[in-house]
DNA sequence: ACGATTCTATATCGATCGCTAGAGATATGT
DNA sequence: ACATATCTCTAGCGATCGATATAGAATCGT
């Protein structure tokens, strides 16, 4: 059927602010009120189109990863060498951390790392990204030390490790307050722990 | 005077329980029913000993400062190489954070990444010691280029900058579940780009 | 022993949390 | 025009938040 009073808002468009909202205060500091507030609509919408607020959260964090957050599968994805993918990826988070009309950080990081025991299964789900992120920057990682591209006896497992440790370092230094350069400079300065290929 | 009724429980034990219990679930998640709990008193108890919740958090952030976090001042205090002082910070961060009797992760970082906007000041407090660690580990390798110990032309702010954003990261890492040999092995990548004395 | 003082235990307080019932508003199908 | 369906608005649900009033328990000084 499908008929009756339309929506008096944009679905996307709300969805978009969601994101922004829950990027910039996480989730559990999140309230509905807060939402309601910036997507300029009532409780009853909010909840009619989006379900609750852990759904709403979830369906923002797609809409993250499909945008702002795609830097980083489209980095390993598109570079063929490993070294380049790991610099573009550095190079691409010093920017998409410190866009001057969005919340500094990555949302991924952010959102819920301190969080209360009854929302623990959206910390889980956010650590379940992060940790898969790391493991296909190790495989592309490994792939490289097959390929001799990358020193023999290199430990794809600790290099993936250090190179998420300084995405989520720059990811804070940016709610720090760091500037778009200041983490371009901390990008470089990782590349040089890079695998000598003498 | 000080006469009366004596308290039934030992306030420096409470103190501490509580800096673990801050360190677990951060500021804002931490409930104050959830302090009770742990610190097993009651909520007057609790009020009449520590104040109220803030300020029970900034004496636990004290405590923390001068017990599990004072590894960094001493570091700096008591290398007097600032090489030897970095490798020593990041050595002594991957067996701190990684305490099997303790929460993962560093306290200073995880308390208040994503908190309320009325427990804002919270959140500053901790950027505002971040920071101010931040500035000292600068200084300390803007007098080794004094000393030429470190290579002239080398930005200690960009330097200072990495080795904090390798620090919040290892702190994530930690959080996300990482051993305290994979620590060791971030700050051994992280040590390959100091800059070369030759 | 007894008053003074301080602590603890019970039972809340008002505010806010995530969420929703009920009524009125606005569209479509006939 | 009218029935039907969906949305929006107001108001408020039970639960939990941080914090406290009150009364009884425990200790000290005299």
């Amino acid at each position: 059927m499908r008929t009756g009073r339309p929506r008096s808002f944009d679905r996307d468009e709300a969805l978009e602010r969601a994101v922004t909202v829950f990027w910039q205060h996480g989730y559990d500091a999140t309230s509905v009120s807060l939402l309601t507030g910036a997507l300029g609509i009532g409780a009853p919408s909010l909840y009619a189109a989006f379900g609750d607020k852990k759904k709403l959260f979830f369906e923002a964090l797609d809409r993250y990863n499909r945008t702002y957050g795609s830097f980083t599968v489209r980095a390993l994805a598109e570079e063929p060498d490993a070294r380049a993918a790991v610099e573009r990826l550095l190079h691409d988070a010093s920017v998409a951390y410190t866009r001057p009309d969005r919340p500094p950080g990555c949302l991924l990081i952010t959102a819920a790392t301190n969080c209360s025991p009854q929302s623990a299964d959206v910390a889980a789900r956010l650590r379940e990204i992060r940790v898969q992120a790391r493991t296909a920057l190790q495989q592309k990682i490994a792939g490289a030390v097959r390929a001799s591209s990358v020193p023999a006896g290199t430990d794809s497992r600790a290099l993936a490790a250090f190179y998420a440790a300084v995405l989520q370092g720059m990811s804070a230094q940016a709610r720090d307050g760091a500037a778009r350069a200041d983490l371009r400079h901390i990008a470089d300065a990782a590349l040089l722990a890079w695998p000598a290929t003498a």
